[in-house]
DNA sequence: ATGATAAAATAGAATTATTCTAAGTTAATA
DNA sequence: TATTAACTTAGAATAATTCTATTTTATCAT
């Protein structure tokens, strides 16, 4: 079952209605390992969907983060990013291009608190911010 | 030499001007760990300037951050907090009211890239974002 | 001290991301 | 095939941030 298919599933268990323009957000993600903001996915849409609007692309997009199948990545400060993996993990962001890549790596056994923030904050999670430079932009004479 | 007076000497040596309202601005910042918004430095800064402008607060801070005097939180999905601490650390916030606190540990020796993203990206940097909740939340029968 | 001037402050307009609203449309069900 | 709650849509509204044009001022050289 792949992702589209277990979201389906899951729509279908909330009660909630599989429309086209749904099921065309659910293609668009199935697999993205980009991090599309809205509107990259609002522009993905529009070539099949032409008439399709803002707000159902934020609609959809609650839609999936409420019933899980969906993360918020928050490490691009100018504007949110989707992420249809949501497996615990780690992002790195190039700081010339934006451009941010996975890191599937667990470091919650690294990651503790010391004393006294531990005394104020029950903890719940944690997430990895990555800066770096990107291949592309290290390459010297870009265009 | 305290922040302020630290921030001011840099000022001068950039070229800046001091003017009432940045003075004002560096005193609001002045060890403050409420990693305010740019708002909340506006509404404290009206209390003893009360014709400043937003754009004199935004254009105070990013003066500050280019000349490496203020960091930007990226913790908050919904607007930018602002820090005067400069060292490097981690943030944790509470999920429930938003408060945010600092974690001053140096994770980076565990923080490593696995090969195939250190292949594609050049490690610069890092920032933890915990997730928790604080005392004030966890305490039963709120106001 | 005074005047010149580049830099800064201001009000308000503009922009951008996101959310809301009201009206028309449709997927799901019977 | 009809019913209807849920969905989609266009566009308005909101909120954070940036920009613009104008006025004011800190600094510095007289
Ligand atoms: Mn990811
Ligand atoms: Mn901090
Ligand atoms: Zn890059
Ligand atoms: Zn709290």
């Amino acid at each position: 079952m792949n992702y589209t298919e277990n979201i389906i599933s899951k729509y279908r268990a909330h009660g909630f209605k599989l429309t086209p323009q749904r099921l065309a957000i659910l293609k668009c993600l199935d697999g993205n390992t980009s991090h599309p903001t809205a509107e990259d996915i609002y522009i993905e849409l529009k070539k099949t969907h032409p008439t399709v609007s803002f707000a159902t692309v934020y609609n959809t997009l609650t839609s999936l983060k409420d019933m899980g199948a969906l993360l918020e990545v928050t490490i691009d400060p100018d504007r949110k990013h989707f992420d249809p993996n949501t497996t615990p993990h780690h992002h790195i962001i190039c700081t010339k291009c934006g451009s941010i890549g996975d890191i599937f790596v667990d470091y919650s056994q690294a990651l503790t608190l010391p004393e006294d923030v531990g005394a104020e904050f029950f903890l719940t999670g944690n997430h990895v911010d990555f800066y770096g430079l990107c291949k592309r932009c290290r390459t010297k004479g870009q265009v």
